[in-house]
DNA sequence: TAATTTATGTTATATTATAACGTTGCAATT
DNA sequence: AATTGCAACGTTATAATATAACATAAATTA
């Protein structure tokens, strides 16, 4: 039985460098698979977001961009930011302004996420529960839905332990 | 059984007056019980927000509180804002950076909201199902659930039929 | 009334995001 | 290869959202 919990959030002790290749390589297929270019800017952002699995803000990730003396204005990082998002390469939290890696490219998936308050991790998960509860609640009000926004904030299983 | 649904979104033909005065009226209850001050501005503010079932930004806010002449700075918004949403009278969406007013004040509860992108309107719900489902979801996922922002956007009924 | 706390006023600035326009560079055709 | 067209990127300015910090005033309590 305890396996076949389904891990939601990343283990502490996992192989991040792994998370960040197969989130680029995941990329790179899907944008050539749909013709689109997937320049070494937008790269280098879905680079920096996927650093951690915590949501960045798009000024963090301009600052990351200009680390090494470049000098990149906003609307360098927000075109890439918005690149990525309209290609489901990463999402936006909207509580937080902020953008974080999709653990599912290219599926066009209504995704919940867990935030973690502490440690600003996030959970991405894709609960047909939530959706159908959702649904239901949508159409008892006579609603269409378009795009749901679910986010979570509270304690992840770490920060819960401390 | 046409009765039976329970409305979320309001009637276009409803009588917005009296959600304002109803509102105000449970403010006041509301302050009076918790022993804190709805003071004119707040209540001002209050009665902003309650123009319409559809988000205000704080600075739209700010705009009514000056439309006769006044020139109230940004934090006094904020600070009218912030004890609102402090005491449940309103909610922030956050999806908008806006605030609406909220349709069960005193009661602590996990609301969702319904926004139509046309018309702006939002309907809040209290869906114990989509409750339940996140409640689980986070179960399975190690998660303590804090806050959940649920906010779908969407088509109203009345914004469906046109 | 004095002391204390709560609320508001005021100035400045931080943070997030986009408009507008110019330039570059790839890529598809001739 | 030259032409053309378009997508990407550079650059400047500014809009929109939010808060820090400190001064003043008003209400409440001692």
């Amino acid at each position: 039985m305890a396996d076949t919990k389904k891990k939601h959030f990343p283990d502490p002790e996992h192989d991040h460098r792994a998370c960040i290749e197969e989130a680029l390589r995941q990329a790179e297929a899907l944008c050539r698979i749909r013709g689109v270019r997937l320049t070494s800017l937008r790269r280098r952002v879905l680079e920096i977001i996927w650093e951690s699995h915590a949501p960045l803000g798009a000024y963090d990730v301009l600052e990351r961009m200009n680390a090494a003396g470049e000098r990149n204005a906003p609307p360098t990082a927000y075109r890439a930011l918005d690149f990525l998002l309209k290609h489901g390469l990463i999402h936006r939290i909207e509580s937080l302004n902020a953008f974080v890696g999709c653990a599912m490219p290219g599926d066009a998936h209504k995704a919940q996420f867990f935030i973690c308050r502490d440690c600003g991790t996030v959970a991405e998960t894709h609960s047909e529960k939530i959706g159908e509860a959702i649904a239901a609640s949508a159409t008892q009000a006579g609603f269409q839905v378009d795009t749901p926004v679910v986010e979570i904030s509270g304690q992840c299983p770490e920060c819960c332990d401390d």
